[in-house]
DNA sequence: ACTTGAGTTCACCTATAGGCGAACTTCTAG
DNA sequence: CTAGAAGTTCGCCTATAGGTGAACTCAAGT
């Protein structure tokens, strides 16, 4: 049984079956069609939601996803494309890191009060 | 001129009407209407817009920072009751960074692969 | 009086990530 | 052969943060 029909997929990678087509409409996984129109997928479309999935962990979204595992050739078994792709998503999630980081320690100036004080007695100098 | 229309606010705020009326809304700000139904608000509504602002820059929805605003009395001249919600936003924000942080860490195990290796060499048995 | 500008409400559009149900077809087992 | 499980498409619903246009009112200036 090499090919996956959507629940067995869905269950697979922890997701609903509604989520499965979600992907699919999005570019995440790649499946064709048996007949009677019914998607069968490769085994490694449950790598690819997973990857999707840790993905949308530091904020990455579904099409972005998409296009990181475009790079990746179907059925590939080739592992270094798989962890080159997780180091990508390590990388971006570090720049998001740092990026917030940076955004609250601005924040914590309290500079984003403005001059514009209430109805504050004294206006900062 | 102590009280703002939309328009003046939205230019105060640097946002458009458009969003003003949003924010009003969600309850971030609170006006009132003259005669000829057109909103009026009083200056500090400048300062709530601008914690908004700064708070769904650290990921706080609009709903969560009306929340925040809600217990700071209108035209509330007490600089100590704007400190402490912007302090509250830079807990939240440095709690986002620590958890995102973490994420990404674990991430960084490339565990989320998980065992369903795609079509690797061995055959699972 | 008329125009213009700024205000109003209402409702639909975007992107993101799906959930849910209707109505229909297909596959599989007894 | 027929029932039920699982598949299909379609379209509407959610929340978040607004944008955009239609149609309309209101107050002011010339």
């Amino acid at each position: 049984m090499t090919k996956l029909t959507v629940g067995q997929l869905a269950d697979a990678a922890g997701v609903t079956p509604n989520a499965v087509r979600f992907y699919e409409r999005y570019g995440v996984i790649t499946g064709h069609r048996s007949s009677g129109n019914a998607r069968r997928f490769d085994p490694d479309a449950i790598c690819r939601i997973r990857l999707a999935l840790a993905a949308q962990r530091v904020g990455i979204t579904l099409k972005d996803s998409a296009a990181i595992l475009a790079d990746i050739p179907p059925m590939s078994p080739d592992l270094d494309r798989w962890t080159s792709a997780g180091a990508e998503l390590v990388r971006i999630g570090r720049a998001r890191v740092s990026q917030l980081q940076a955004t609250v320690e601005q924040l914590s100036t309290l500079d984003f009060l403005g001059q514009p004080q209430p109805a504050a007695g004294r206006p900062r100098s």
